[in-house]
DNA sequence: ATATTATGAATGAACGTTCATTCATAATAA
DNA sequence: TTATTATGAATGAACGTTCATTCATAATAT
């Protein structure tokens, strides 16, 4: 079965099988030896590849930060009208999200690692979403997008279809590809626009 | 303090430590025998309250639930315009986020409990949300709301204020009183008007 | 006195991690 | 080619620690 090379890919094996347990059973529940069994490697073999746990946890999460930021700009073309650039851009998540189902269950559990890691990870994730950001600056100068932060932004924009895909995948809900398109466009009517002006009798903003 | 007491609210005590050590350490890092010292009992009185861990973490879900449901349904008044009282759930729902920043930290560990206990989560939520059903419903019958299904209205509804309030709390951003007006009325514009027709083809917006 | 409630040392299972050992392959020598 | 030696990837039993849970005992209430 497997000689005595070096190791090209036997460190993706363990990478592999992690996402596989996380998912499944999430951070309890979660142990060096089954993952070791699931990855079918000795328990010390994980230490050849990791320092430790952690480390084999923060790695991890950092792949699929650039597995995910890099599928969410496939075939992105800063051409396209505004909101073509978008809706391609939402329909990559979804399509990463239901794709790769481990992934998609993983990564909410990485919301809750410790509060310096959450930050590195977050501008790190920023970092490669620079086109998103230009998208929504180029947005915002031409009043086609609201004149919000990119955080507030996002929070229409990603964290809707990290939730529905997860739901989907849970079979609690299920969405088609009829469904996906209004969610797409429920989500740029969210952003779009200039920021709202009355809300309630209040004054327009600017 | 107090050595021994029949005990009504020891329980109480026991749960307030749990979310506060689950909110700060997650679900690794946090043990009983910290929880003890937190809560300011013995290890053995936690059993005389809950049948093992997984009991009162259970238990702990099923009670977090039951408050955010009861939060964001305050004052809740189905004689005002459906705008009006949507926005004032959302202002709930982030008025408790903020107020709450341990269940805010700890609701998230929730979300990923093995997939029955998951679906019978979501179940029990909304049987407490039904006013907000009936918003919904109300909504599309009216052509207010986009005729979508409830789940992926709250996608835009309640999901990204946990997110933002998340974030909030972490200081990775920072969110004023007047931005969440704005947030509130971007998460309308998502669920707000019929589904929209034109995806790309592009008729004006207004 | 009796029942109820609380305690925390004791327990054993399970955990992450280590390290002495193995062995297929590579390198070198004949 | 064939024999000999060197290598380091892989192993998994063993280690020390930590954990959830139990239970004999103590404290309090009735």
């Amino acid at each position: 079965m497997s000689p005595a090379k070096p190791s090209p890919d036997k460190r993706e094996a363990i990478f592999c099988a992690t996402i596989k347990l996380l998912a499944k059973y999430g951070f309890h529940g979660f142990s060096i030896k089954q993952l070791a069994e699931e990855a079918g490697v000795a328990t010390g073999t994980i230490y050849l590849y990791f320092k430790d746990r952690e480390d084999l946890i923060r790695e991890l999460n950092t792949q699929i930060i650039n597995d995910f930021v890099k599928a969410s700009l496939e075939g992105h073309d800063p051409q396209l009208p505004l909101k073509q650039q978008y809706q391609h851009i939402c329909f990559n998540i979804w399509q990463f999200c239901i794709e790769n189902s481990c992934i998609t269950h993983c990564k909410a559990q990485f919301d809750h690692l410790p509060p310096d890691v959450l930050r590195s990870q977050h501008s790190h994730a920023w970092d490669g979403l620079q086109p998103l950001k230009h998208l929504f600056e180029q947005g915002r100068k031409t009043q086609k997008i609201k004149n919000l932060p990119d955080d507030i932004l996002i929070s229409f924009s990603i964290e809707p279809y990290l939730y529905l895909a997860r739901q989907h995948l849970l079979d609690i809900i299920k969405v088609d590809s009829e469904q996906l398109t209004h969610i797409i466009d429920a989500s740029w009517d969210a952003i779009a626009g200039p920021a709202s002006k009355n809300t309630n009798g209040q004054f327009p903003q600017e």
